[in-house]
DNA sequence: TCCTTAAATCGATGACTATCGATATAGCGG
DNA sequence: CCGCTATATCGATAGTCATCGATTTAAGGA
């Protein structure tokens, strides 16, 4: 237990905020996610798991080059996860990071100019 | 005077934080931009920011639908502007406000999963 | 069972922030 | 010069958060 992300992946696929003004709702659930990435410690945090090329990560690879204490980057991992952006995965003494593609594709999606129709055709 | 954004729009293109670990200096530069967009309220005002056709909106337009009072969104309207994620411009008695194309993609480029090379050919 | 290591939690603290009412600044019209 | 309107700034407050030391929980090995 303990592994299942706080925030749902996507309540609205590939919405952006540049079409139309978002409601209430929406704000929150984005605010949220770029929230987790607002912390400089915890961008690099991140960066650091999604870069791997295993494409995934033991925790105790993480304390040493962050240059903070244990506490604060389980913490920064904590809300990472919360936020839907990262999972893990006990194994043994170790936790094992990962990223959360379809959350991370929200996020992006959102400052994107649209959101790709696939019904509509290619040329006018 | 007082029109400058208080950050660059970008200082190394189109860097993604996805395909190697990024630094102390770009996880500020970028969790900063992140942090504009880590609230509701801010995330709501780029977004009718950033929606309108014609690419501006009057600051009085944007006082009322947000349900906060003045000074709350002027606060945040400031925030956005340190962040480099809109511009503004003085025009008689009001304020017109714009988004800055080069912050946004930068923000956006940062989550996406990599720099798209001008010299790779398309088809292998 | 005891020791060691890894990770999470707890409690405290200092810093930051969203919010608002009151006030100040800026431009327009008379 | 005097209001009127729009916007920004100020000061205060309540809430949130990053950080760390100390402690607890979890797992493995002897």
């Amino acid at each position: 237990m303990a592994n299942l992300p706080l925030i749902e992946a996507s309540e609205d696929c590939c919405q952006s905020i540049l079409e139309a003004p978002i409601g209430e709702r929406e704000a929150d659930q984005i605010a949220k996610g770029f929230a987790a990435l607002a912390d400089p410690t915890r961008l690099r945090l991140f960066s650091m798991i999604a870069s791997r090329p295993e494409g995934e990560v033991c925790a105790c690879a993480l304390v040493g080059p962050m240059g903070k204490s244990q506490p604060t980057v389980s913490h920064h991992l904590r809300i990472l996860h919360e936020a839907g952006l990262v999972d893990r995965e006990r194994r043994g003494t170790w936790v094992w990071y990962w990223v959360v593609p379809a959350r991370l594709e929200t996020l992006r999606a959102a400052l994107a100019p649209e959101a790709v129709s696939l019904n509509a055709s290619s040329v006018g």
